[in-house]
DNA sequence: GGTGTTTGTGTGACGGAGCAACTATATGCC
DNA sequence: GGCATATAGTTGCTCCGTCACACAAACACC
């Protein structure tokens, strides 16, 4: 309780900030980000209980939809929200556990593919059900078929702007550019 | 297995993976999670530019806010997304540096209290400016006035549920609760 | 075909953050 | 008052991810 604070004693004078540090610019932003890391520690509380790490989630899953179960490191690093480096020690570890192998790419002796393996597909497949129920009880769920249209629209708008490099990003490939 | 007719030319027969893999669902959080990545990746730059991360430049903006401008490590972690060891070590770092300083709490002993320093409010002061310019350019600016205040209400939705315990969050105090 | 550059990946050192254990203080209950 | 319990903060240990660098293979250009 800060019911101590001498709130009279001393009337603080404060050297002050140019910046009006109440602008509702800076809330809107807040409420972003209090949003989305609570619905990624939903998704975390989940996760653990299959052992899993909400990246190596993200790996299985980018793995799963690429064709061939497959996916060169660069991309997967490209995809995911690490550095390449990250993406070694990650496929490491969730090779060291079976998730996931490493294979030679025939073409370009440099690169290598992670390929998920059988065991992986089976995690995921045991994580994916209760993952989609926390989307929508925490997310979908919360906002009307409008609400959620209008808030898809924005997020794109913006994710757009911000990261032009993949501007058709989850799904598909990059643009040619 | 009638080797000479060659059934698909797929070769890889997977174990299927019972969910959709391309649930619409996933796709509109993976919206939500690039444009909020890239949106902070954006920030992180500006703040580096003022030898500052992330974490220091909100605790830096708390304590600003914040009654006295002074903040019990305890509750400090509360509005951040810290524990109170990472608060402990966060505020090290920034006392090192001159940005924050430790106060002791005079009716609790145990408690201590961060108090951002002169010097911590000049480098607020210093960042600000440029942060909300990329807010503005890279959020706000994005956005109808419509399309922001729906935006504003879905995560409002979203962040009241998932994150009840701060109903109020980023400006005023919890509640009784 | 050699040589320089670019690209794909792995590695060592480092820093940040969490958990669990610990200390010190406060509080409740008799 | 005296003890049990709860709370505030710090610290040791460990994991995870990045950066800078190393190395190998591909490519470009002459």
């Amino acid at each position: 309780m800060p019911s101590n604070i001498p709130r009279v004693k001393s009337p603080v004078y404060h050297v002050p900030v140019s910046t009006d540090l109440d602008d509702p610019r800076f809330t809107a932003f807040g409420l972003f980000a209090e949003a989305f890391t609570g619905l990624t520690n939903r998704f975390a509380a989940q996760f653990e209980e299959h052992r899993l790490s909400a990246v190596e989630f993200e790996v299985l899953m980018r793995l799963a939809r690429s064709p061939g179960r497959r996916l060169r490191m660069t991309d997967l690093a490209g995809q995911t929200s690490l550095s390449t480096s990250g993406v070694t020690r990650v496929v490491d570890r969730m090779d060291r556990d079976g998730l996931v192998r490493r294979e030679a790419c025939p073409s370009d002796r440099r690169s290598s593919f992670a390929v998920i393996t059988e065991a992986g597909v089976g995690r995921l497949d045991e994580v994916l059900p209760g993952h989609l129920e926390l989307l929508q009880q925490w997310f979908i769920g919360q906002l009307s078929p409008a609400e959620l249209d209008g808030m898809l629209g924005s997020l794109r708008k913006i994710r757009d702007a911000v990261n032009p490099c993949a501007t058709a990003g989850t799904t598909e490939e990059r643009p040619a550019a």
